[in-house]
DNA sequence: CGCTCCGTTGAAACGGTTCAACCCACGTGG
DNA sequence: CCACGTGGGTTGAACCGTTTCAACGGAGCG
């Protein structure tokens, strides 16, 4: 439970909280494990509370009619995830499943929502945190709608350059297939386009490692949202 | 003064809240007229508070290098827009004007602030109301890319028919062009579509009246994503 | 060894965009 | 009153990026 305590105080959404709130917290707070693959929640499901992660990682996506899926998100330890659905009072708006073995936190609804209305702090951090999704999303938009795949990859690469301090060398995340899902495109699309990135000498790809080359041509491609043929 | 007061007590966002938030929020309000096209403020903008359209009707959106434009939302009266970066910190994530004459309530973000610490309630609906725009732009997402713009389109006819009770006559609320952008599309590719849905039976339009002629057809579409050549 | 899963490559098909021309309603000004 | 330009909308043909379908290669593993 103590244990339980110092994880909560380790969690942005609930820095600057005072020794109390942490302690009320980790009352409420129910912990969960889940291998990798299981699925925490399905579109549509009530949603009874949110969830933070722990360790692990969790995916959140949308899944088409022919069954095609658009990855929204990745959350790794610190975040949480199903919120949207504690404030709206509907069922959440997308699927979660696990992406490697996972430890989570889960607030249910009700006691939550009681203690925000005790505590103004963690609502204003609740809202910093929903209004940084809300920005994430517009982004997301912006690029399926505005640049075409090229652009979008450059950009990915960029911001996982960025994550460890402009380093030319960079290693994928995730599998190919899911990137291709969570760029809004096919694996063979994406395939094709490392491949041309390749021979412009814009970046050199073995596997999941892959070392920038040409930075400034990468940073013109994610602008324009597009490359030379 | 009087008068902002009851505009306030009108607005969504602060239902539920007792006459002296109701005060308090028309204290801090500045109100700001707009004639048609002006614009309110443009992506990356320091944000220092936020709006609530009274009257009138905003367009909010993001532009692409060459010059596209996608159309996120627009907001009407009783909505409020410009709330991410108040509690993000960080510039607007996107443009705003004008799509028609227009008064606004403008809140600046550090007294606003300061109100939501002293009113778990108005916390609360701020954060309901961040719940359904993220809900809404879930949706977004997931049908700029896994659906086609048939899809799109024939949601959002149906989206209109159903404004109005499932009416099968609908008058489209924005000019064609507009509704491409929206769409995530041009105005091109939405008069052919408009087009083939005429030659398909599923509606007849002249102008911007549209008849619904085949609505489990249109639904249909909408939920495949496609429709037939 | 043979299986599956992931990634890659090629050729064809498709949906959408681009560019261009054109129509029409509308308002302006000679 | 009519000539004229303008902006929104429509249509056609060429083009382009992406997807689809199919085949193939290699890594990992029972």
């Amino acid at each position: 439970m103590f244990n339980t305590a110092r994880q909560i105080a380790a969690i942005p959404l609930f820095s600057g909280l005072s020794r109390e709130q942490h302690e009320a917290l980790s009352r409420i707070g129910v912990r969960r494990y889940s291998a990798k693959g299981e699925r925490i929640f399905s579109e549509g499901d009530e949603g009874t509370g949110f969830y933070v992660v722990v360790s692990g990682r969790v995916k959140i996506f949308k899944i088409s009619a022919e069954g095609k899926e658009q990855i929204l998100h990745f959350f790794g330890p610190g975040e949480c995830f199903g919120e949207v659905s504690v404030f709206t009072g509907r069922g959440f708006p997308a699927d979660a499943v696990t992406a490697a073995q996972t430890m989570l936190l889960f607030f249910p609804r009700t006691s939550f929502v009681s203690l925000i209305g005790k505590d103004p702090a963690l609502a204003l951090n609740m809202l910093a945190q929903l209004s940084r999704r809300l920005r994430h999303f517009a982004g997301l938009i912006e690029d399926l709608s505005l640049k075409e795949v090229p652009g979008r990859l450059a950009k990915y690469l960029l911001y996982l350059s960025g994550r460890n301090g402009n380093a030319g060398a960079v290693e994928l995340d995730v599998s190919k297939g899911q990137l291709a899902s969570l760029l809004g495109t096919i694996p063979e699309t994406l395939s094709r386009i490392l491949a041309k990135m390749n021979r412009q000498g814009l970046i050199h790809s073995r596997g999941s490692q892959i070392r920038i080359l040409d930075r400034p041509g990468l940073e013109a491609i994610a602008q324009e949202g597009k490359m030379l043929p």
